[in-house]
DNA sequence: TAGATTGTTAATCGATTAACAATC
DNA sequence: TAGATTGTTAATCGATTAACAATC
């Protein structure tokens, strides 16, 4: 998952545009082009060029070319290297229901560098099951499981209810990091790494977003 | 949506933590509690409370009171006033697979103001057919419909190779609010708010939190 | 009254943007 | 060479946090 080196320094705010970035240049790639401006990264994905520059300074080993921009290839290997996308990382998913199934079937979390091994859930019928080719066990299993398969990412998407008591059971088998997808907030040790997926705050700064454009119309 | 006074002047980040603070209170209320401090609130949810009284003062209606804090019900009503869920806002959504059926089912996307009006799909399968009581229409008939059921907010959950342009087609019949689960850059104009719902992103910036705590541990 | 807790002003921090010299 | 584009330093902006007087 990256380098040493660079975990340091860089910030969330570059990291969250980091992937951002990846897909625009293999898109780029993909139509055959080999250098790419700033200027035009930051045109195509409404950002500012300078923001752009430094975003790429932090995690590039190449520098850019004056007049010519940057080599789309180093780019896309600094990035992927950055991001840990060339080694994979084991991780769990609990709560195999929809939103579980939506997310292992749809992300392709191995482009992502992340590997589910495993997926818990309560209900009998789905316990002994797969979905794509990930075993489903008993929520019972998970410390134990998740301790034995050294497993240090969980993913939780599971009602709301249950949110923390199987982020405890995550913990207490080793997970040192916890993405939730329950809208429920985890009380967690500080050592454990945990980012929320919150629909509702989304949802609610995109409503927002569009008030104030409606509003400026009239 | 929320009140036209209102839409000024509460930054994203203060909108993006509302939901949070409304689930919270909302645990404390069913728990039978009358009033809460910030303090108490800081600490629970992990935040700074002068952030907190900041935040909430921006929001609220009613002001606290020095030694007891501040009433849970008032604060529920202002949240919820705030962000609108008080009055639904119909969507449609495109993408009647496994995350649309995920999200449908998933969210409870009422409780927060949203009301799914329709679906659409390319799949022959699944036009005509519903999920959870909202039928699915054909994705060629996405403009044509949004226009005259009066839709302003669209929920996009296709695959990245469609997503622009269904973002197209569903500006083209007026929808002025994306919310984008694909993982796909949209080229709109400035006017139409765009909400992308970036998972890689957000993983990233937890792969890096993970590598951070792991590498300090050492 | 004494003390917990509020609301506000000022200081700090971090991230974005503007200005500009360096250079291919 | 001339001009597009880089990388960097300084200025600005916005959000968080610290300090503190007001008050129930």
């Amino acid at each position: 998952m990256g380098n040493n080196k660079e975990i340091t320094n860089v910030s969330k705010a570059t990291i969250g545009r980091l992937p951002a970035y990846l897909r625009y240049l293999k898109e780029k790639e993909l139509a055959g082009e080999r250098t790419i401006s700033s200027t035009a990264i930051a045109e195509d994905l409404k950002l500012n060029a300078v923001q752009v520059r430094k975003d790429l300074a932090e995690i590039s080993t190449v520098a850019g070319k004056p007049k010519l921009g940057f080599e789309i290839a180093d780019l896309i290997a600094d990035i992927n290297r950055f991001l840990g996308y060339d080694n994979v990382t084991d991780a769990v998913l609990v709560g195999a229901g929809g939103l579980g199934h939506a997310l292992v079937g749809y992300g392709g979390f191995k482009n992502y560098g992340l590997n589910i091994v495993a997926a818990f859930d309560v209900s009998p019928d789905l316990i002994g099951k797969t979905i794509k080719g990930v075993p489903i066990f008993a929520a019972s299993e998970i410390t134990r499981l998740v301790r034995r398969l050294n497993v240090l990412i969980g993913i939780i998407a599971v009602p709301k209810a249950a949110a923390q008591e199987v982020a405890d059971a995550l913990t207490a088998g080793g997970v040192r990091a916890i993405w939730n997808f329950a809208s429920a907030h985890l009380n967690l040790p500080d050592d454990i790494a945990v980012k929320n997926e919150d629909m509702a705050a989304s949802l609610a700064i995109l409503s927002k977003r569009l008030a104030e454009i409606l509003y400026n119309e009239k």
